[in-house]
DNA sequence: GCCAACGTTGGC
DNA sequence: GCCAACGTTGGC
């Protein structure tokens, strides 16, 4: 069982659109980065956990945790022209692109903000809190994991 | 295979 | 809106 970040942004996809979801799940589709391809493809597995990351906003941050209920599949929004991540060079046979299927387990009721993990001592060595990180999806520590629920105040 | 140009990510 | 980081593309 591992433990994952997967960024998204909240004006494109929020964790209130996965919580509004039948049985509160969803396939994230458009990872078009071959590193963060490889982390769902071969490390990701059914009962994994991620904290769900809200990128690219006014405050970034970890807003809940999801569980991966289906391994990787192709994605197939990289087949069909009209989709913003379409991409030719992946077809049906040959798909280059994958996705997980995910579940809403818990959305915190305050999220634990970007800026709040930068002031950690012992989650400076996170990838997330590193320069020039741009990977979507992000393997996380156990004790990382552990210290991030912590700062929630939740159980 | 090198590397400049270009595009995207994402915090600030 | 700015810009650093960094992945991808394509000419050579």
């Amino acid at each position: 069982m591992r433990y994952w970040l997967m960024k998204s942004e909240p004006d494109v996809y929020s964790i209130d659109h996965l919580a509004g979801q039948k049985k509160k799940t969803d396939h994230w589709d458009g990872i078009r980065n071959y590193q963060a391809r490889n982390f769902i493809r071969d490390d990701m597995s059914v009962g994994d956990l991620a904290f769900f990351y809200h990128s690219n906003c006014d405050e970034p941050g970890i807003v809940g945790i999801i569980e991966i209920v289906r391994s990787a599949y192709p994605d197939h929004t990289a087949f069909d022209p009209e989709e913003k991540y379409f991409d030719p060079k992946s077809d049906p046979d040959h798909p280059r692109w994958f996705m997980v299927d995910v579940r809403l387990k818990k959305k915190f009721r305050r999220g634990v903000l970007l800026k709040d993990i930068r002031a950690q001592k012992k989650l400076q060595k996170m990838r997330l809190v590193q320069r020039g990180n741009r990977l979507s999806i992000l393997p996380v520590a156990k004790a990382e994991w552990n210290h991030i629920l912590r700062m929630t105040g939740e159980d």
